[in-house]
DNA sequence: AGCTGTCAATACGCTTGCGTATGGAGATCG
DNA sequence: CGATCTCCATACGCAAGCGTATTGACAGCT
């Protein structure tokens, strides 16, 4: 939350503050992750883009390694239990699973991050963070799912196609521009998914 | 079929053939890819691989770009129209969507490509492909849930949910060592999948 | 006022990768 | 047998990006 803020204004705040500190950095590389993937994250553009030179980030970092580890502990941290929580206070698990579809529907700033991580797997920094979060994620699928009254294998299956469902759907909506939706579309589409892989049955 | 065998030998027929064609570059090209993503095509490192320099590359291509296009546009006919033409004999359309998910759930050749594809498709010349074929597939997948009784709008959804339930494992089994199964546990899976996406009911 | 610690600028060396220029070897054709 | 065409090697320039070394500016403390 106000984290979100603090990144939109990271390049303002600058101007009144000189002197940068190692979350700084990390915000800007978690923003430019975002908008450009794990890739572009390069210690000489970022100093430019925090209007500073690569002296500072070698005084803050010991290499380009270290602030990517660093900024991706500070988004799994922040983003992965946040989306949990929220739902997690909801009695009903099926109402608590359309809740998480929803809610997860929304949102696009944290998936973009997602995304772009998803792309930058093969970095052997990100990839560990990937595997542990989608492990966590999908493990707390197949729990609501068991809970919803699914036998433990099927759920885990469920969860699975679940997960997966979203991570394709991310990378639809996010790299294709063909398979963009209206907004209205988009909702119905949601809506199919949830009655499809919500169980009405049992 | 052939052109699978031609990029596996394609480092031992140098020693015989000692000069190449535009066409052994695009091969190695796609199975650089395939291997390390589309960002590891590199014309040098190439050169290295195919026993050559790149006096050799620049001589076929006028620069990478248009190595890139050339072998994508190749992919572009073999694999994807390929995959269509063997399932599409099959007369009863849930026969034959089940017999897509199986097939499909096979060969990994062609998955590690896609899936690299995937991951590269913010240059500018891989977008644009992914962009047509992934649209091409999900409309196919959408006119054979039709036939297979869902009306219009439900059947592409079901269609882009099928479709993000395959990218999405991709991403899952390729990517994350974690999320590995066993042959079993797979098959039992792509069960799961089919008995969820294909409407038993109708 | 001087010292010290903190953050940053500058300058350098190194590697990777792209693209160009030019010359050379082998085959083929006349 | 020489000319030409095809394919490739070598050598070069250039940009981006990482990391290091050194120096400098400013704040706070004593």
């Amino acid at each position: 939350m106000s984290e979100a803020m603090a990144v939109e204004s990271a390049l303002a705040e600058r101007t009144e503050k000189q002197r940068l500190s190692a979350h700084d950095w990390e915000l800007a590389a978690l923003e430019m992750m975002a908008d450009e993937g794990v890739a572009s994250v390069a210690v000489e553009s970022l100093a430019r883009r925090l209007g500073v030179t690569k002296g500072s980030f070698y005084w803050h970092f010991s290499n380009r390694d270290a602030l990517i580890e660093a900024a991706l502990k500070r988004w799994e941290v922040n983003d992965t239990h946040n989306v949990i929580a929220r739902v997690d206070a909801i009695e009903n698990p099926k109402k608590r699973l359309r809740e998480l579809f929803r809610l997860t529907s929304r949102e696009m700033r944290s998936h973009k991050i997602y995304a772009a991580l998803l792309k930058g797997s093969d970095h052997p920094v990100v990839a560990p963070v990937m595997d542990r979060v989608s492990q966590e994620r999908m493990r707390y699928l197949a729990r609501v799912f068991e809970q919803s009254g699914m036998e433990p294998i099927p759920a885990e299956h469920r969860a699975r196609l679940a997960y997966s469902t979203y991570i394709g759907f991310l990378q639809l909506a996010l790299q294709f521009r063909a398979s963009r939706m209206s907004s209205e579309l988009f909702d119905a589409y949601v809506g199919h998914v949830i009655d499809t892989l919500i169980p009405p049955d049992m």
